[in-house]
RNA sequence: GGCCCCAUCGUUUAGCGGCCUAGGACGUCGCCCUUUCACGGCGGUAGCACGGGUUCGAAUCCCGUUGGGGUCACCA
């Protein structure tokens, strides 16, 4: 490797990274992972961490999903130092505002022969290719190195693409994840970086951005691996005009698997970030889940805040495996950190869920409020997204009157239920002070002692009649919050319903 | 096809030459707790792809095979 093109060795707080998505489509799990991993390099060094927007690409960006993105790393909690929205030295933090900084560049390394004119589009390639016998596959074959070439073209008119001239040379680099990986000389042609009327491409605006933005650490999708080499020889090229100052340290992070063995794709379902939230994710639980896909925080334990994670994390710790999306793990993780949430911060964070199906309405009152909070350490430790809770708690939220019975909850009552609800009528009508105690003395009297029933087959119709579902909250705590009256009132509705 | 990457239970991950008769978690199965569902507890199931080396000793190092994946745009 020449001395002439070193690559960083920062450490620390000079270590710098950074994020940049292209605004296409929705912010997808893959796009969150690099994020994440990205972030936590950044918070555990101390270095800094860039957001930027490559948005070169008109015909396939958006406005739309750029703030998806912006709403998604806010809701994760994945805050940046310097770039979009939030300014610092090397803005602007958006592609498309660039544009005279790429024509300085671009400039500057025509000047030096670094780039040169190619007039041949890809059917003259894959001809050319053809007639001289050789595989299509193989692309340019470097022609218009030869001024001659490139002259002939010329003369019909034609507008110039800019291509880089890639060194003659091997080209090495030593992967943070993956060690020492070698490119031969030759195993790529000379690539496209400008095209035809001067509107630059991925291909240089990437790298000339991170050397501007003096990244140190390129951490990435693996699926960019093969364009490596041909960052670093464009980095070669910058650092021989005085725009870089060395190569940064490149570290690609395995990919994120789907059901099968292919890449997560967009149209997965799965892969969809606000589909996540939509089902009761919080940001605790899937930026966990997400980490343990080539992760791990250490033996015998995987539950861990955002901040054990900077605390812990080394990209070089990161295994290099693809791993598979496993919905049921990650909801797991989920419910493990709805556990870990003070109860009011869940009450609070379920109230969004309980809105969209009608259980609280837009503006809920504080007595609606009180209720919600009284009610959840009955349904912390039962739920693993807080999508569940409008179901376990609809029906507080309602009246006897207004109450449904699920049909298949009713038609797996055991035969004898109206027997069950009556005696169950009397004994809680009769009860003293309504409190918890009272209600279990009441019930277990009646039901348990009395008519000698399985605990099973005397609470099951109770549970029913006073919650409409087979699966509720624990009973006698729900009976005592529901109150005396409401109590009867859906027993008396149920027997009703099951006498017609 | 060329180039490149990857390879431990179904999934994910620990393991960085002896601590491994390979550990954890999710899943799954059984049991316990229990008024349902959960939570929790206990136990079971199941893995180093294959073949050569190197070494006193290999899941760990090397080579090969096989398998999987990525990538080969005037997209990013």
């Amino acid at each position: 490797m020449s001395t002439a093109h070193p690559f960083t060795n920062a450490t620390g707080s000079d270590v710098r990274v950074r994020f940049c998505p292209s605004p296409t489509g929705l912010p997808h799990v893959g796009l969150v992972r690099t994020a994440l991993f990205n972030w936590a390099q950044a918070r555990h060094t101390g270095g800094t961490f860039v957001f930027r927007i490559e948005d070169t690409d008109a015909a396939r960006d958006s406005e739309q999903s750029f703030e998806q993105i912006i709403d998604g790393l806010g809701w994760l909690g994945l805050d940046w130092d310097e770039g979009v929205l939030k300014g610092g030295p090397d803005g602007p933090y958006r592609q498309s505002q660039r544009g005279e900084i790429y024509r300085d560049v671009i400039e500057r390394l025509t000047a030096s022969g670094h780039l040169y004119e190619s007039y041949m589009t890809g059917e003259e390639i894959e001809a050319r290719n053809r007639a001289e016998g050789r595989p299509v596959q193989q692309g340019y074959g470097n022609w218009e190195r030869d001024p001659e070439e490139r002259a002939q073209h010329a003369l019909e008119g034609r507008q110039p693409a800019l291509r880089l001239r890639v060194p003659d040379e091997d080209l090495s680099f030593d992967d943070l994840i993956r060690g020492p990986i070698t490119f031969a000389a030759g195993s790529f042609p000379d690539f496209v970086v400008v095209r035809p009327g001067g509107h630059p491409l991925y291909t240089l605006v990437n790298p000339v951005d991170d050397a501007l933005m003096r990244i140190t650490d390129v951490l990435r999708g693996e699926d960019l691996l093969p364009s490596t080499p041909r960052q670093i020889a464009l980095y070669h090229a910058l650092i021989d005009i005085g725009v870089a100052q060395w190569v940064p340290r490149f570290g690609h992070m395995p990919l994120v698997l789907g059901d099968g063995t292919k890449k997560l794709s967009k149209r997965d379902p799965e892969s969809n970030l606000f589909l996540h939230r939509e089902r009761g994710f919080i940001p605790e639980g899937l930026l966990n889940y997400l980490a343990l896909l080539g992760w791990s925080i250490g033996p015998d334990r995987d539950v861990f805040s955002q901040a054990e994670l900077a605390e812990a994390f080394d990209i070089r710790n990161v295994n290099p495996n693809p791993a598979r999306f496993d919905l049921k793990k990650a909801e797991s993780i989920n419910g493990d950190h709805i556990r870990r949430l003070e109860p009011g911060d869940l009450a609070s964070r379920m109230v969004p869920y309980l809105q969209v199906h009608d259980v609280l309405p837009a503006e809920p009152t504080a007595e609606q409020l009180a209720l919600l909070r009284e009610l959840t350490p009955l349904v912390q430790e039962r739920m693993q997204l807080l999508g569940q809770a409008p179901e376990l708690l609809a029906s507080f939220f309602t009246t006897a009157d207004r109450l449904d019975f699920d049909e298949a909850a009713v038609a797996a009552l055991p035969k004898n239920a109206e027997e069950v609800l009556a005696a169950a009528e009397v004994s809680l009508a009769a009860a003293g002070e309504w409190s918890v105690e009272s209600v279990r003395a009441a019930l277990e009297g009646a039901l348990i002692e009395e008519l000698g029933l399985k605990p099973r087959v005397a609470f099951g119709p109770v549970r029913v009649a006073t919650s409409g579902r087979r699966i509720s909250p624990p009973l006698f705590e729900s009976l005592a919050i529901l109150g005396r009256d409401e109590t009867l009132a859906r027993v008396r509705k149920l027997r009703t319903a099951l006498a017609a």
